[in-house]
DNA sequence: ACCAGATGGTCAGAGTGTCTTACCATCGCC
DNA sequence: GGCGATGGTAAGACACTCTGACCATCTGGT
């Protein structure tokens, strides 16, 4: 009864979340967004995200960040709009539908949550968000 | 100061592990293995897997797993048996390179633990590993 | 004011990962 | 023995991601 290492135990809960949003979003109506997109809608800020910042939040090249968010662009999800510091730069913005899509998924991470915490307990759930947070300042480099 | 969700606090530190795993590995030697790869890889049981149990708990297609395992298979991390059991079956075992894989990547792991140990402090790892163990019974499908 | 290097972004091409559909072989059960 | 379920493969399409090359703009030093 080897216990399993902690990067598959953090997987395992992340990728049930993922797929609970992902099929809940579907039935919402928002069902032309891949997990790819999301993975980079997801990180852009309130005032709006330059293509560079969020390809590096994200995790892939500045090319495959501006492929998703053509894609996003093309949905109705976000918006650019040129940089006002910075001439080179344009900003993603969420546009209207992105931000119905965030509404619901809001929601259902909520539920999720709910169940989590039903399972765990108040006080575990709590305990897992404040590690992770801390965990958080080691793995993320971006803060 | 919104807290974020659980989902994306748990994938960071899980997106941390594996890029550490995998310029580790690639460091040892072990330079043509791919993520997904690895993510089927892992899951192969000590007695060796069906290629059918392997998609199912790495969450992809029998098809999508044939696929990287043949890689595996070519590259020498794993070799397929016939299933005494099932005359349609094949048992994924790992093999020799494979086996040395394991014990690099372990090692690897068992480094990244400890930094987050010294983080986070020895009580509140453990707890971190107990509440995601309690926390697998309701979001794997895999017991 | 200028230039050189850094930065934001795009284009083109290739490789990888994944799915759907279709199919074959074997198993388990009535 | 036959039939539905299961293990696995084949082929084709699509999604994702990368590398390399390139252009426009910004920034800092002189």
């Amino acid at each position: 009864m080897e216990p399993l290492n902690v990067g598959l135990l953090l997987f395992l809960p992340y990728r049930a979340m993922e797929a609970r949003v992902f099929t809940g979003l579907a039935e919402a109506g928002f069902d032309d967004v891949t997990p790819a997109q999301a993975r980079v809608f997801q990180r852009i800020s309130p005032h709006g995200s330059r293509l560079t910042d969020l390809a590096a939040q994200a995790g892939v090249t500045k090319q495959t960040a501006g492929f998703l968010v053509d894609q996003l662009e093309r949905a109705g999800y976000v918006d650019r709009v040129p940089d006002p510091a910075d001439g080179r730069a344009r900003l993603v913005r969420v546009a209207e539908r992105g931000a119905r899509s965030v509404e619901a998924s809001r929601a259902i991470v909520a539920q999720v949550e709910a169940e989590w915490t039903a399972h765990l307990g108040e006080h575990r759930m709590v305990e897992l968000r404040e590690i992770l947070t801390d965990l958080r300042e080691i793995t993320d480099p971006w803060r």
